[in-house]
DNA sequence: AAAACACTTTTGCCTGTTCAAAATATTAAA
DNA sequence: TTTAATATTTTGAACAGGCAAAAGTGTTTT
């Protein structure tokens, strides 16, 4: 089993959150200190002395001029992070009858203050779930995580039948026009063309009208084909 | 209305609360920078460094070699807290059904990290109420708290009917006791007799054999006249 | 190959929070 | 009222995070 879980600052957590978020997708690839820097609103010097902080944790692999990578290590809290956020966000929707377009923030500092009982409770009290609202896969208390890697409106196939998965995206702005739009995660639609030329999506959401979206949005909504055995 | 909300680490949250809590009772006196520190378990140093910075941003009236004391927007931060810290405690064992010994920890570290808006909603599923499970009271959103200076068991009235209205000790094994005593708040319980020398107490609750506590542990008790109208 | 550009790291400094130990002040005892 | 005991404040130092600006590295253009 995993070591004594030595804590680590909310800070540092959120370091670890960004960069496995960054490097999940690019595999084997190192995130540059830059990116760190961008996302996590602080500046470059800043990110540069926390990346060697981390890697003397050994939470992540530095390497000068290039950029860090998460160990192993780096990739347990991260995961441990992760459902806690998660497993938040979905209480406070199922159960505190918020809405998924606002509850990423509250989330944001409740995952650095919930305990491992209360998280226990919560995955309990909603049945140990595989995603939340915004169709995030939630880590397994093991450490296990659903990886499939879905197809966005950008690549998937055109014509045929699909269902939103995922969001990527947890701008509250963003999540509400998905919602009004019938584009939140279960929901069908059909992609109808794209236009690149014209940065355009054309799609079909199943009972509402068709819509287009720009090549930025589109990338943020992630698909599978829609099957009956689900 | 009050001010623009500043908001403040929680550190300095953490030493308010703790200021409020200790001047509630003694009025008018000013709170020993040692208590403090004794308190929030930091070197005696550290209080004094921290005393001089609250008094700096207005919270606190600081009397070298004598203590603080709140100032008006320190009793509002503090009662802010305080309702934040008591909603959860209510909500985590009514929504979540933790048991009210282990709350306190839980409710510690949340009380820094629940937005406005989350405990508004916690208020409203709870309906608005005006104690916590230990009873202590719970401040309104525009700061109105219930201070009645309620008897302990040391000093209230003997052979009388009373009922317990709050504790005031958040240690989980005390709160145990209390449980399988037949103690906790809402509890009817007749103090039979009390010896000074003996540091005892003779108490017998309703339903339960009777019990014998130690001065210390019997002044954590509050109590009132138990009446009809409740 | 040199110059220009973009990005990263280093340096010096700041705030907040903490400690241990020395210096002071206050209070209680003799 | 001088002495002893107790409590408080100062001092010097540390660690976590963060910033701005100077210096360094790598890459791309000319």
């Amino acid at each position: 089993m995993s070591g004594p879980a030595i804590t680590h600052s909310s800070t540092v957590e959120d370091y670890i959150k960004c960069i496995y978020e960054k490097q999940v997708r690019r595999d084997r690839e190192f995130v540059p200190t830059g990116q760190v820097a961008t996302a996590m609103e602080v500046a470059p010097g800043t990110a540069t002395t926390m990346m060697k902080t981390l890697a003397e944790s050994g939470l992540v692999t530095y390497e000068p001029y290039t950029g860090v990578r998460l160990t192993g290590d780096g990739v347990e809290l991260a995961k441990r992070v992760l459902r806690r956020h998660r497993v938040v966000e979905l209480f406070l929707v199922e159960f505190m009858g918020m809405d998924w377009s606002e509850v990423h923030m509250d989330a944001e500092l409740l995952e650095h203050a919930v305990s491992d009982r209360l998280i226990a409770r919560m995955d309990e009290m909603l049945g140990s779930p595989k995603v939340d609202p915004h169709g995030d896969p939630i880590p397994s208390v093991a450490g296990k995580i659903d990886e499939t890697d879905y197809p966005t409106l950008l690549n998937c196939a055109l014509g045929t039948q699909l269902t939103v998965v995922r969001v990527i995206d947890q701008r509250s702005a963003f999540l509400r026009l998905l919602e009004t739009s019938g584009l939140t995660p279960g929901s069908e639609l059909i992609v109808e063309s794209r236009n690149e030329e014209a940065d355009s999506v054309l799609i079909r959401p199943t009972s509402k009208k068709g819509l287009s979206l720009g090549f930025r949005a589109a990338s943020k909504i992630l698909v599978r084909q829609t099957t009956e055995d689900w």
